[in-house]
DNA sequence: CATCCTCTCTTGGTATCCCAAAATGCACTT
DNA sequence: AAGTGCATTTTGGGATACCAAGAGAGGATG
């Protein structure tokens, strides 16, 4: 693979995971040093992170896109007319062997499972019931929209119940497109993302302040 | 600006115009005497331009994306959810000021306006449209699928009623948001979006056999 | 001691250079 | 005449060189 993709894979997962801080100043020299190449690729993997909005042009350098609060109740305003539709075509387009793989992944995320693999499936549920709706432009929207909500998502303050709660909602989703209840599926698709949109919203507007002090460009919501 | 960004602009241009043909090799040497410019910003550019899925690799070489006839139905079936809950919520959330700058816009496109008139207003009206939602997300999806349509929209073999028909239809949309009556309005935009799907498909796959002739690459749609 | 100016150093933008790989074309074979 | 293999050319990927602009330190001046 091209340095420059391994560059920006790399440097796109240190961002997700919130190794490198939302609001942080990226020089192309340490970049240069850091991942051992020259600044060709490296400008190269960046252009391409702008235009996927997870790092962005402050004057002349280059930040880490900062953490938009604003923008959480955007988003779950753009997922639910999105996730809805994908839900109703998954009804008529899913078959058995499509749902059995993700209904194994949601078990393969018992109780004790690592914080990271909770946050990787709560991600991927979304993402593959968009995929069975058979359309690419859903998908890709979705995949944009739960990149755009994975950091804040690990900021968020998980409570035992409000993740049982989540997990309960993946499942009624999947059980209504299971028994080709597209109206149901849809219904719950929605409730559960207001669910989401509010206990994030609730998380992470208390814990703001903390937020800050960590360093964190965390804007919006005042 | 930038060089980058100008030679970005000019590049992309040519390729909505169909100065550039789909499928088109480009090859970042002819680009930079085309361009007066170094191999830097050009392949800048192009990495932005890949991102916006205007151009895209072929094994080592840069083409100009094709056009996929493949798509078009998805990305009816992508815009119907958006832009039903765009208008709705336009009905909610614009001002009569707003309401009556798109009505301008669409008076200002007469009868005898040049044919670029006419595409650009008919891509703007629906982008504008959801800008009233007041939600990002939604603006910059529509702003995408219409640029990704915008190609197969200059092929489309117009005749004065369809093209009465499509005008009409905006109209319609436009005074129900007036109105204040979001059903109404959401149905028509479902219906308007669907139209505009049958008849783009109804002309291009006709005349898919002349556009291969001028050397374009147009793909799917068996 | 505060302020302003200047000089330096760092940064990103651009041009150019080098290299390996892929394509092209040509000659030679059959 | 068609096919094959080698030499040459061209291409994109990456590294480096150079530049102008801006930030920051340090010193001179009030």
């Amino acid at each position: 693979m091209s340095q420059m993709l391994q560059i920006h894979d790399q440097l796109r997962e240190m961002i997700l995971s919130l190794d490198l801080g939302p609001g942080e100043r990226l020089t192309e020299r340490w970049l240069e040093s850091r991942f051992e190449g020259s600044r060709t690729p490296i400008r190269a993997a960046l252009v391409r992170l702008e235009g996927e909005e997870l790092v962005r042009r402050d004057g002349r350098n280059w930040i880490v896109a900062p953490i938009d609060l604003g923008e959480l109740a955007a988003l779950a305003e753009f997922r639910e007319p999105l996730e809805t539709t994908a839900v109703r075509l998954a009804c008529q387009r899913a078959s058995e062997a499509d749902l059995a793989a993700i209904e194994a992944m949601l078990d393969a995320c018992q109780s004790g499972a690592p914080r990271e693999e909770w946050h990787r499936v709560g991600t991927d549920f979304h993402v593959e019931i968009a995929r069975l709706s058979g359309n690419p432009f859903i998908v890709k929207a979705i995949e944009g929209a739960m990149t755009r909500l994975s950091r804040a998502r690990w900021l968020e303050v998980w409570t035992e119940p409000s993740r049982e709660q989540a997990w309960a909602e993946h499942r009624r989703i999947l059980g209504f497109i299971r028994k080709n209840e597209p109206d149901a599926a849809a219904r719950e698709a929605s409730e559960h993302i207001r669910d989401t949109r509010d206990r994030l919203l609730r998380s992470l507007t208390d814990d703001r302040r903390s937020l800050r002090a960590r360093g964190f460009a965390v804007i919006g919501m005042r």
